[in-house]
DNA sequence: ATTTGACCTGTGCCTTAGACACAGGTGTAA
DNA sequence: TTACACCTGTGTCTAAGGCACAGGTCAAAT
């Protein structure tokens, strides 16, 4: 197989495989004659293996380390718990933050319903923004 | 006000301030003497704006847009309201795709509880990701 | 046999919003 | 005068590829 036949036969494209290729993640066979890449059937389930991480949204990095350690022959299950918990904290999180962010954007436009349009005046932008009175504490 | 006077003063880093001041967002006054920046009260107030801006998740690029509108005197605000309502927008998406990801995650810890370590296999790297049958269709 | 067009190759730059490091100039207080 | 803290510009780094370019290669059609 070769790289476009590659990522289409895994539903990816040819720059992500290449890029795996090139940061070591997979390893082709290559053409003395023509220089060519080759991937065989098991690279196709390394990457197959890599894309179903990327879709758990593991970092490259960490589907690297994990290769590693399979690699060597040592179970990665550990490894992988443990990222997947990590992740999961860090994803609730994202969450609130996404939840927060709704907020105050539905809270802008619901303030600025009936607020006009304003040029800007010297001391001003935009007044949606930067408020009217002089209050827009924004401490953390 | 120099670099870092102004950056604490409204609770951000010399490094935002320098940044800001590299893209062309606020510009100082150069000492021709030792070619130290000073920074007056109008930019203060335009960097208020744009922290501001920063809080509701504008890009450096639409906060960019919404100041070249307001230098020519143009009001902003339909903009501003423009880009809010786009954000509200990719918000939901993100929103939906952070629950997309808790459910993928959650689940796999759930499917994992009972299921032990396993060293790799020739032709499997991590059985947790990959399933142990034949079954794994990730088909968007 | 040659040309065409689709594929391949490596290389390198681009993206966000700053963070960090470095080398050297400057200001001020001891 | 000498520390030391601050300033300057410049350059590199981040994640995960996307995109472009110049040139080599292959299969089919001419």
């Amino acid at each position: 197989m070769r790289v476009t036949e590659l990522a289409n036969a895994l539903n990816t494209t040819p720059d992500t495989v290449r890029y795996y290729t090139k940061i070591g993640l997979i390893t082709p066979i290559k053409s003395p004659i023509n220089g060519y890449k080759t991937y065989g059937e098991k690279v196709q389930q390394r990457l197959k293996f890599i894309l179903s991480a990327r879709q758990l949204d593991f970092s490259v990095e960490e589907i690297k380390n994990i290769l590693i350690e399979s690699d060597k022959g040592h179970t990665a299950c550990p490894l992988v718990r443990e990222i997947v918990e990590r992740h999961l904290a860090e994803t609730e999180k994202q969450f609130q933050a996404t939840l927060l962010l709704r907020e105050k954007l539905r809270n802008a436009i619901d303030d600025w319903q009936n607020k006009p349009n304003k040029a800007p005046t010297g001391h001003m932008i935009c007044h949606l923004i930067e408020g009217d009175e002089c209050e827009g504490d924004n401490n953390e």
